[in-house]
DNA sequence: TGAAGATTCGGGTTGTGTTCGGTAGAACGG
DNA sequence: CCGTTCTACCGAACACAACCCGAATCTTCA
């Protein structure tokens, strides 16, 4: 692995490295202060973004608590490679799935998200499909294909006029596009061009 | 791969990738631009095609942060791109915006869903997040860390027993757990344990 | 309960990246 | 020969991330 650490981060990372080789705990955030010439909120602070990246982990409100997760100095510095992969570790809202680190799956993104070359990205903007939990901002990944089935989320450009996200039915010889916000009709176009089906929401966070 | 470089942005382009070897770390541009005898303007344009070139890539309004995608010197030129792209067609729900196929930005999967080390994903078992339109059997990606800020949706350990995915505040010292479902009342831990925040959402259809 | 230590609040300063609005020369086609 | 397009160049100002801190809480634990 390889972080992006600023000169700082990585000085204070090395002290608390060291002082923790040498005592065999962490040291406190006055001594690294001292040591490092600066007030203990600041190095509360690179604490802080160090355990953003990653680099170290903390007990909140617990003294000496700075585990090292990262060492700077190591060789491993390569940046990695190729197909990110993500470690699946099971599934939340009961139990612990997260202790059990036996046999966590690692799938690649690709398995996750549907790529290749009949696929492409679309933000979503308004929130006219937000029963179905797709919001505004939200990325669609779309399979480009000109037909669909009764249900599927489809990109079509309506009466050559506008390009949108709907419920697509073929009802009685006429096509429904129907969206998923109770305070929207379904719409019944004359001309209608699917451009490609929705097969994956990504959203983001911060 | 064979990139179209000028004689100036090789220059460029090796004098970053030797600094990085050197020191670990990019240089600034005005460091680059004293040793390539120019100002870091020029410096800042050089990075800017290079990048638009896919030679290397940067955080924007991130200090040091130039990381070398192609070696000018280096033969065998696997692509290191075997990341996976999705071309990004624009926002959808007004105008046509699938037509204006010039300029689709092609984006790497990495920068639509966050990965590293620090990552992993869990399956979303229940509703209890369903206000936030996150479904049962939705993907979620986190991070892991062991604080969050208040609002921020996390995985805990509640009381050493379960794990569950809520929205975190912390208020006058005491955590409080929200569920984003209205028939879910909040709860109260004595014992929290965070394990990571959410970074993403990932669903898939069909 | 008191002391040690972690954390928050609400500031401040500095280092870098970025934008704006230009100049100059080289290459090219009409 | 002129206009256009390209690369390379720059100073000044701005924007924002990184870094910094004192004082006042808050938490933990002996």
């Amino acid at each position: 692995m390889f972080l992006m650490l600023t000169e700082k981060q990585i000085r204070v990372l090395r002290f608390f490295r060291d002082y923790r080789q040498a005592h065999g705990i962490s040291p406190t955030l006055e001594e690294a202060a001292e040591a490092l010439g600066c007030s203990k909120i600041t190095i509360f602070e690179h604490v802080k973004n160090l355990e953003e990246k990653g680099a170290v982990r903390r007990d909140p409100m617990k003294a000496r608590s700075v585990a090292i997760l990262y060492d700077p100095d190591s060789e491993s510095h390569e940046p990695p490679d190729m197909i990110p992969e993500l470690p699946i570790a099971g599934t939340i809202a009961a139990g612990r799935p997260i202790e059990a680190v036996e046999h966590i799956e690692r799938v690649p993104l690709t398995d996750l998200v549907p790529t290749g070359d009949d696929f492409y990205v679309l933000r979503v903007s308004g929130k006219s499909m937000i029963e179905d939990h797709i919001d505004d901002g939200d990325f669609v990944v779309i399979k480009r294909q000109s037909t669909a089935r009764n249900g599927e989320v489809v990109v079509a450009i309506v009466d050559d006029e506008e390009a949108t996200l709907k419920r697509y039915y073929l009802e009685n010889g006429r096509v429904r596009l129907q969206p998923a916000n109770s305070s929207l009709e379904p719409t019944f176009p004359d001309r209608i061009e699917i451009r490609g089906v929705l097969k994956g929401v990504i959203r983001q966070f911060r």
